[in-house]
DNA sequence: GGCTCTCTCCTTTTT
DNA sequence: GGAGAGAGCC
């Protein structure tokens, strides 16, 4: 431990010592969450604070995971009572434990994004508000930036009859959500910041107890996060945000790198601290990384530099005549690497659309090159896995979107004319009606969901969700059909999932009401943690393919950057719209492509691709002119 | 009531 | 070019 401090060099160390908290610019691969932790390990093991004192929030569970574990292996005990998780998980937390207060039930859900637009489809029906005229995706989008700005209903800006209908369509959202007690993920926000908001006793109790806040990625905050965050100041509090405003590629979600700038006067951080020491790149890579993103104009402003690694190769340009050949020439650079022994885990092929994986993969599957591809659907977000979900929250509780969900899968013959008559006898909701049918399928339906209520208390989440897999009919249903072996296996995979959570519940009692109840705890768990990216495909060594969005936090000896070309990346969209922000998060983007890269770096590009169906001719990318030439191998290609 | 065929529309996605 | 949605067929 007392290694810790001399351990950083001198940046990172009067980053983690700052007396009153501090902003720090971490440039990729200076070593960000080695400071956090550092900051973290240094408070507890001096005692500046005791565990319970401290928050730390994260934007993936991930994240948080490892922050935990790192500090514990640096204290080299267990970190007790530290507060370290997502946002999200933290209000959700909060809700839990004053659930009264927030005016929720106990027993309140969380959607995730695909819940909250089955839950919008179902309003609109009931509304008899036509889905072409307000499609529900757009619908669902225009909620959740009103939320991620901190907006109710009423405080929408009105200003055209459309933009009224909206408002409209999200109070009758937010009233049939509080009603049905749901919410959905912006709204755990929200509702904690309005909890906090007007509850002044809970609000000074924790602004008490948080006194050191400690904030990932914080270019990354919406306004509701960094609202939520100011409401947890009592103007004593010590903030400790740590972020990289040229690596904020979330803006299409609402993050507002600005927040960087407002920080230190909102949050009275005495102190900025520049991490520009690389220990990732060499040094022709981030100068090249560094030309790109210099072209930014609305930017604080670091320049990397590498520690120790030299000046290493230079940046080679891959220039194919149509993109199938883009795809062998990456494909066979990464089979000769194969062939030199090199571990292809450190090797990865990175794009701006998933769309552009299909041609990649093929080429590398013709040359037997194993690789995995990221961005699948997580576990929790299986068609199978959420089916069986479904039961479990009918289970939990009258749920109308489960009970859409499970009724008819595996398929029973309740087709949509059934629910239409269950509509029509306009009970408060389809499952009272359905519990109340006499129609012989849906009493069968009826007193499989009560069957499932019994062995819920009875025997706990474990048989449950055994019970619910089986006796649905759902894994047999699978099983039957060859072609959905791997649905039934992740069904298996889901009761033992739910099995283990159980096992490791059981023993922790808290105050947490929360753990009172594994089957709401395991549902929230499905919700806020989808699961971890299953990369598809992937043996133990194999070369990676994912989005350049995917790829942020990761790194690779060699990475290919594919499709560099107007309209590719930067891609259209971005282009189209003509803003200059736009083009700046695509260049942001292109900026975290390039600093993944520890050791080699290709930039790829096709004169001629197939796209949306039609060939096009895109000029090169314009990033790449932006790069420094010195620093490519090959500048005139 | 369930399955298959055609039409449409295209980014990125921590929670 | 391919996934998802709605119409139409059995």
């Amino acid at each position: 431990m007392d290694s810790l401090l001399s351990s950083l060099n001198p940046r990172q160390r009067d980053a983690v010592v700052a007396p009153d908290g501090a902003l720090i610019l971490a440039g990729a691969g200076t070593g960000k969450t080695r400071v956090l932790v550092g900051r973290l390990a240094w408070l507890l093991h001096n005692n500046l604070a005791q565990p319970r004192n401290i928050l730390a929030v994260t934007f993936t569970n991930k994240a948080a995971r490892e922050m935990r574990q790192r500090v514990e292996t640096l204290l080299a005990r267990p970190a007790g009572s530290l507060l370290v998780g997502t946002f999200h998980a933290v209000c959700h937390k909060l809700l839990r434990v004053h659930h009264k207060d927030a005016n929720l039930p106990r027993d309140f859900q969380i959607l995730d994004s695909q819940d909250q637009l089955n839950f919008i489809r179902r309003l609109l029906r009931d509304r008899e508000i036509n889905e072409d005229e307000f499609p529900p995706a757009e619908v669902r989008a225009f909620i959740n930036a009103a939320k991620e700005s901190g907006l109710r209903a009423n405080m929408t800006p009105q200003t055209h009859s459309r933009a009224r209908h909206m408002a409209e369509i999200y109070a009758q959202y937010e009233s049939a959500a509080q009603k049905e007690g749901r919410l959905d993920f912006a709204e755990l926000l929200l509702a904690a910041s309005d909890l906090l908001r007007g509850n002044k006793i809970l609000r000074e109790h924790y602004a008490a107890r948080f006194q050191h806040i400690l904030v990932d990625e914080f270019q990354d905050t919406n306004r509701l996060q960094y609202d939520w965050l100011k409401l947890l100041d009592s103007g004593a509090n010590k903030f400790f945000a740590v972020g990289d405003d040229d690596q904020s590629i979330y803006g299409f979600r609402g993050a507002e790198p600005g927040v960087m700038q407002k920080f230190c006067a909102d949050f009275r951080a005495q102190k900025i601290v520049r991490l520009e020491r690389n220990y990732r790149s060499t040094q022709n890579i981030l100068a090249a990384a560094n030309g790109l993103i210099a072209q930014n104009t609305s930017r604080l402003g670091k320049t990397l530099r590498a520690s120790d690694s030299g000046e290493g190769a230079r940046v080679m340009i891959l220039r194919a005549p149509r993109a199938d050949d883009e795809a062998a020439v990456i494909a066979d650079a990464i089979r000769r690497k194969s062939a030199d022994g090199v571990n292809l885990n450190g090797v990865a092929v990175l794009y701006r659309m998933n769309a552009q994986s299909r041609l990649l993969e093929r080429k590398l599957a013709e040359l037997g090159i194993p690789y995995r591809i990221y961005g699948g659907l997580r576990f929790f977000e299986r068609m199978e896995v959420k089916n069986a979900l479904a039961y479990l929250r009918l289970a939990a509780g009258d749920d109308d979107d489960a009970f859409l969900r499970a009724v008819n899968a595996p398929p029973r013959g309740i087709g949509p004319r059934s629910i239409e008559d269950l509509r029509a006898k306009s009970y408060p909701s389809l499952c009272a009606a359905a519990w109340d049918s006499e129609v012989p399928k849906v009493a069968r339906f009826a007193a499989l969901i009560r069957e499932l209520r019994g062995v819920r208390e009875s025997d706990g989440l474990a048989e449950l969700t055994r019970a619910a897999v089986e006796k649905s009919g759902l894994l047999e249903y699978m099983e039957s059909r060859p072609k959905e072996r791997d649905r039934a296996d992740n069904l298996r995979e889901l009761a033992a999932a739910a099995a283990e959570f159980e096992r490791e519940h059981s023993g922790a009692t808290t105050d947490d009401e929360l753990e009172s109840d594994a089957v709401l705890a395991f549902l929230a768990t499905a919700a806020l943690e989808a699961g971890d990216e299953r990369a598809e495909g992937g043996g133990a060594v194999a070369a990676n393919l994912m989005t350049a969005h995917s790829a942020k936090g990761l790194e690779f000896d060699s990475v290919f950057v594919a499709g560099l070309e107007e309209g590719v990346f930067p891609h259209s969209r971005a282009l189209e719209s003509g803003g200059r922000s736009e083009l700046e998060e695509e260049r942001r983007l292109m900026y975290v492509a390039m600093t993944r890269a520890k050791r080699e770096l290709f930039l790829c590009l096709a004169d001629e691709r197939q796209l949306y169906g039609g060939v096009s001719h895109n000029p090169p990318s314009r990033f790449l002119d932006e790069i420094p030439a010195e620093r490519l191998a090959n500048p005139e290609a």
